[in-house]
RNA sequence: GGAGGGGUACCCAAGCGGUCAACGGGGGCAGACUGUAAAUCUGCUGGCUUUGCCUUCGUAGGUUCGAAUCCUACCCCCUCCA
């Protein structure tokens, strides 16, 4: 199972941002042993995205090469709130709300990793057994002045805004675990920097070898600049359905594709690299990306679902045809018709008269395929249509 | 406690008595084009019983023929001083 150094280093660096350190690594892996990687997740986002699974792909390919994962289910850490990259106090998890987000997660995870060779843990196992004196023993081994070397911690400092102490015990926590599961590596965000380095540290303090510190780049979202994230709604959710998932990726910019690639992707990075060649010599790079819009679709969807997705792609938006699913409705009409600016609206394609209006005034709209230019049609009672604003909005609207 | 600055549409940000449903940018949507829901270009981006009307510029009043623009009070944010 073991591969030989050069090639398993080559394929740990790819896409990360940092490793710490890195010669440690490298001594780590020439013992030939089995290592323990560690990640952990806060239960407060039970709804994973691409851009979580970054991190869960370098986990898998941790697991590919022989070692041991640990996926470390932040449960009793996830009742403290981290403040990292906060500026202010996180109001902390019920702890009902912990555990039902705990529960997805691991539902989540395994569409990724392989189930017989990852352990999850929670912190709450040991956490939970500690005294007030064992925490104290461990807040006794880290210094105020270093917790504020923190940037979000320093600024909230200097700008008077409250700290409250459970959040310096967030990052102890957090390096403890790394003690508890005597991690050899430990992987993150790179806005999880401080709280691994704190976990080395730490290990050093319990009289253990520091683990290996590697940070993954926060994804960037569907446009392109900021990381991929719920609140921003540039993200590509991995319980979205397959057409949607297609979809999304496929308005990926080319050039961001790439990034995509490098990050979510399981092909090698030779064949990466081909691929870029290619393009860069002609081919098409919608084909690449259909590449990857299979693969990923396939991978949270199930084998063949990515081709599904892609040949619905097609028919859509490259001929133009309406999907085979769409939401279907039966709309009561006044005076044995009604007007289209209304019944669009009331069918849910537009979201307000005037902007059916605009809508129709723009081109956008078709019925049955054909396109309307009538801001004044009246549709009659008894009649069954397709109706179409833009190319992603359908309706079967029925008229009684 | 003192001094000053500010709150405008999804976000940023102009406007400072009528020509303002409100410049510009971002985002979003649509159209064209296209080898893609890439890129590029163009348009739209309060509501309605839609070519006319109604409601918006922190909140509540007031002045005026007419206010986002002036006045009063209140709420909220920011900066500096103590």
């Amino acid at each position: 199972m073991a591969q030989n150094l050069e090639s398993q280093l080559q394929q740990i660096r790819r896409g990360a941002d940092e490793i710490l350190v890195d010669s440690e690594l490298v001594d780590k892996l020439k013992t030939g042993r089995p290592l323990r990687i560690k990640a952990g997740f806060d239960p407060t986002a039970p709804d994973l995205h691409l851009g979580h699974t970054v991190l869960i792909n370098k986990l898998r390919q941790f697991q590919q090469l022989g070692h041991e994962v640990i996926f470390l289910i932040g449960d009793f850490t996830g009742m403290i709130g981290d403040p990292s990259g906060k500026s202010t106090t996180r109001p902390p998890l019920t702890r009902e709300q912990v555990i039902e987000n705990a529960r997805t997660y691991e539902k989540q995870i395994f569409k990724i990793l392989d189930p017989d060779r990852t352990l999850i843990e929670f912190n709450s196992s040991w956490m939970g057994e500690m005294r007030a004196a064992g925490l104290i023993d461990l807040a006794a081994r880290h210094t105020v002045a270093r917790m504020l070397e923190r940037d979000d911690f320093s600024q909230r400092y200097k700008s008077n805004q409250p700290i409250a102490i459970h959040e310096f015990l967030y990052p102890l926590v957090q390096g403890y675990d790394s003690v508890a599961l005597r991690a050899d590596v430990e992987l993150g965000g790179t806005d999880q920097k401080f709280n691994l380095l704190v976990g080395r540290q730490l290990q050093q303090a319990y009289g253990q070898q520091p683990q290996i510190v590697l940070t993954m780049p926060l994804l960037e979202g569907l446009d392109g600049v900021q990381k991929m994230s719920k609140s921003l709604d540039n993200y590509i959710g991995i319980d979205e359905p397959a057409e949607e998932m297609f979809g999304k990726v496929m308005s990926v910019s080319d050039e961001l594709m790439w990034r995509y690639f490098e990050l979510l992707s399981f092909e090698s990075e030779e064949t990466i690299n081909r691929w870029r060649d290619e393009v860069q010599h002609g081919a098409n790079p919608r084909d690449i990306k259909f590449r990857l819009g299979r693969e990923l679709v396939s991978r949270f969807h199930g084998e063949g679902a990515g081709e599904m997705a892609q040949q619905a792609f097609v028919d859509r938006f490259q001929r133009n045809e309406a999907p085979e699913q769409m939401p279907e409705h039966t709309l009561e009409s006044t005076d044995g018709e009604l007007g289209i600016a209304h019944l669009l609206t009331r069918a849910g394609l537009t979201s307000s008269n005037s902007e059916a209006f605009r809508m129709i005034g723009q081109g956008a709209v078709r019925i049955d395929g054909e396109r309307i230019d009538d801001r004044n049609l009246h549709i009659s009672q008894g009649t069954t249509h397709v109706y179409q604003v833009g190319k992603r909005r359908f309706a079967r609207v029925t008229l009684i």
